[in-house]
DNA sequence: GTCTATATCAGGATAGAC
DNA sequence: GTCTATCCTGATATAGAC
């Protein structure tokens, strides 16, 4: 985990392109942000392009890793979303500019790069959808239908990475407890019949 | 409500950035999809920006316009909010192309646009954040934090677009039943102490 | 209102020295 | 691994005729 010169370019960038917009930031500019030329990114890069899509990895790839797994801990449906939830949350909150690039850039990417990010992004959304569904066979959930649900919960998520900041008035605790009542004990209804968290 | 060329060309538009993405269509692209030349385009707008920000004028004032006053028509707070999640719904499905633009090209619009569309924004889920303030005073929603739900509900009711299609397998009214149910009934708790439609 | 032709320039990417 | 210098494509936007 050594801050390699390359997490740092894939950092600066995601700052950047968050603030300006991925096709208004230059390479000029994300070189700047690391303190190099830009004819020097690259070295570690061979497209403005490949930047991105690291970025969009970080999103992706790196929550399907850290977080899918709690799904899989033993526990209630209801617990292992809870955890979910809070883990997607954390995750959001240490990658905060990544995700608002990953969120909004992805028509920059290649075709092929952009074909594994959504791979990415509908295998975590698969995943949630048969938890909620292990859920209702379960008889802890009691959703109509967990396609719907899975797309409400997974857009809910991810919206907040639109207007959480760590400086106003919710700290990031107060949105995870919130979140998980709204989804869990809400949403999908585990208040009602089995144990949340 | 004439077919203008200006509507034309911003539903033309709309299209391609929503296909490939802002930055990748060029004007010449946009005017071949309307059938003329692109130095043709000036005579009605300004810039590319122009167009961009008159996609995103459809997705923000307009749902302004069109949905809000369901907030104020009578009947309860639930009925209200369940008429507004299928107004959203159906805006949605009529303007699907320009929502998809409006959602991700947000970057692209210049200072003043971009304060004029967060504007839009911000008013219609402030007015989401009093309807449901209303029906937690009014004893019909039981939610512990009206500011937490209302992004929840304008996250998951915008993040729609992104997934839903003409031919896929749910069809609008399932997606629209489903969403109040989902909104109204479960995350407001309105099934469990007024009438909710 | 639409055309042809073109000005203009930004920015991604490369070559090659150090 | 970083630099200076530069190429060069592509795209917005304009000028002015029809």
């Amino acid at each position: 985990m050594g801050r390699g010169r390359r997490e740092e370019i894939v950092h600066a960038a995601a700052r950047t392109f968050a603030r300006d917009g991925y096709a208004a930031v230059g390479m000029r500019d994300v070189a700047e942000a690391v303190g190099i030329r830009g004819a020097s990114l690259y070295h570690h890069f061979g497209s403005k392009e490949e930047i991105l899509y690291a970025i969009c990895l970080t999103v992706t790839q790196e929550p399907n890793e850290l977080n899918l797994p709690l799904l899989d801990a033993p526990g209630t449906p209801a617990q292992r979303v809870a955890a979910l939830v809070r883990g997607h949350l954390e995750h959001l909150h240490r990658r905060r500019v990544e995700h608002l690039v990953g969120l909004h850039e992805l028509a920059a990417l290649t075709p092929e790069h952009r074909a594994v990010v959504d791979d990415h992004r509908r295998y975590y959304q698969r995943r949630v959808r048969d938890v909620v569904a292990a859920g209702v066979r379960a008889g802890e959930f009691d959703v109509p239908d967990a396609r719907l649900a899975a797309f409400a919960i997974c857009d809910a998520l991810n919206g907040i990475s639109n207007w959480f900041h760590d400086d106003g008035e919710l700290g990031l605790e107060a949105v995870v407890v919130g979140y998980v009542d709204l989804v869990v004990g809400r949403m999908l209804g585990a208040g009602r019949t089995g144990a949340t968290a």
